[in-house]
DNA sequence: ATCTCTTTGTGTCAAATGAACACTTTGCAA
DNA sequence: TTGCAAAGTGTTCATTTGACACAAAGAGAT
């Protein structure tokens, strides 16, 4: 009866990870290299992504790879949707890199692209085996990529700059403690321009979803930044709700 | 070389579409009846879909159906998401069904899910020959459907509450000429709440997209409505800038 | 010790927006 | 003529937004 939902891959089907870091500086993307040294650098980026199995769901397969990538589990995951242009495997390039990879090179493949938000510090690249080849990227640098992944990418970065709007967001990608600025710096990376100081730090305080550790910064050059962190019953509670507009 | 991607269906991709409509007072959407007699009225209907050709994009698929099941073109269609929980065709009345309609019933299928506003003026059920089991269903009247279609539903109905409160909606859900009393009822059926109705012309008049057509209604038992129309340049402008959130 | 450099941290005001709220008008039907 | 049902219309108050500038803290250099 059943038949073809054992562990097999299914040559139709993929996921690709978008996975978003913040460096405190700007918004990073892990990419994977594919290193085929006759392709140019940008062609050679690539989201990490793999065929599924059979019997795996969309939401598994998208956390299964990146858990074999970045050896992290329990991370924030959406879906951005799904991509399968019949056309989008061919270019030359990526035809030869697929022969080198895939049972079925040929094959029609429609992806399930996903984006999820991690934190740097817990991911250093080349940790895993699978992630020699891996690394950051910011965003505001990649004008080209893989198959349609430059594509994909975009949507993400849609997605994530409409999140913003109406959820918190900054608990996934700074560490425990982090200072207001960085927040700041964070948001104003996602939303890809600048963001008044003191309206920002008006706006972020009465979403009351962080606490004040009374804790200065120390050894930097300049005044010392209080340290906060998330409150996370109110974050959560935030998180689920919703609100109207985080506008700027 | 191209193997698998001529004009076959692939068994293991398929596309589902959901359909809104508005008759004045409520949100509908088109469902087809399955017709099997063993089965509840609910369980028997589905969202309209297919499978899709292994060399045919994703978003022409989705044209398709709906083209096959409507005769409508160059309709308003917007990627819901995949969905592909392998356990979504197992309920015991919905693997029957496939068996009856499908080559390979017990494959593995991911859908891609879309959802479309049309005017029902434009669409009457029966036209087409599909459709003589299609018919609008209310919305809010929908409690259970086949395979993971509810699921659908919600998340399709969730990305148009989203997409009304950043762009205008009507254009493709009202006729030509319509009253603002129409428009207000269409906006309280897709957030599905009251909303003042002072305030609410206000707003809607203040994004400069209505033309009053200095035309009364005709033939109604209380005061006649002037009748307005879509501002074509602008709805598209205001459509494609957005708007920061249309609030209530 | 002092100066420089860099980032933190803070308040006000004017303008725009949001939410709440009730009565008159029009046309048809009984 | 009366009743009914929906259209149409402004004001007020509270809240939110956006623009804007300067003092304080600490490190490092001299």
């Amino acid at each position: 009866m059943q038949k073809n939902n054992k562990l097999e891959l299914n040559p139709n089907l993929s996921t690709d990870c978008v996975i978003f870091g913040f460096d405190f500086e700007k918004l990073n993307v892990l990419l994977i290299d594919r290193g085929a040294d006759s392709l140019t650098k940008s062609n050679r980026l690539a989201l990490p992504g793999n065929l599924i199995y059979d019997n795996e769901n969309l939401d598994m397969a998208a956390s299964r790879v990146l858990f074999e990538l970045t050896s992290l589990e329990n991370i924030f995951l959406e879906q951005v949707g799904a991509f399968g242009d019949p056309d989008r495997i061919n270019k030359e390039s990526d035809r030869e890199w697929l022969k080198s990879i895939r049972a079925q090179p040929e094959a029609r493949v429609i992806t399930v692209a996903y984006y999820s938000l991690v934190k740097m510090d817990d991911y250093c690249p080349h940790a895993s085996s699978f992630a020699k080849s891996a690394d950051w990227v910011p965003v505001n640098e990649i004008t080209e990529l893989a198959f349609d992944h430059f594509e994909i990418l975009q949507e993400a970065l849609k997605k994530l700059k409409d999140k913003i709007r109406i959820q918190p967001i900054g608990f996934n990608l700074l560490p425990e403690k982090f200072t207001l600025g960085q927040l700041h710096k964070l948001y104003e990376a996602i939303l890809d321009k600048k963001l008044d100081k003191r309206n920002f730090r008006r706006k972020i305080l009465k979403l009351d979803i962080l606490t004040n550790l009374d804790e200065k910064q120390v050894g930097v050059p300049h005044k010392p930044s209080q340290y906060f962190t998330f409150n996370e019953v109110n974050y959560k509670k935030l998180y689920e709700t919703g609100f109207d507009n985080f506008g700027f």
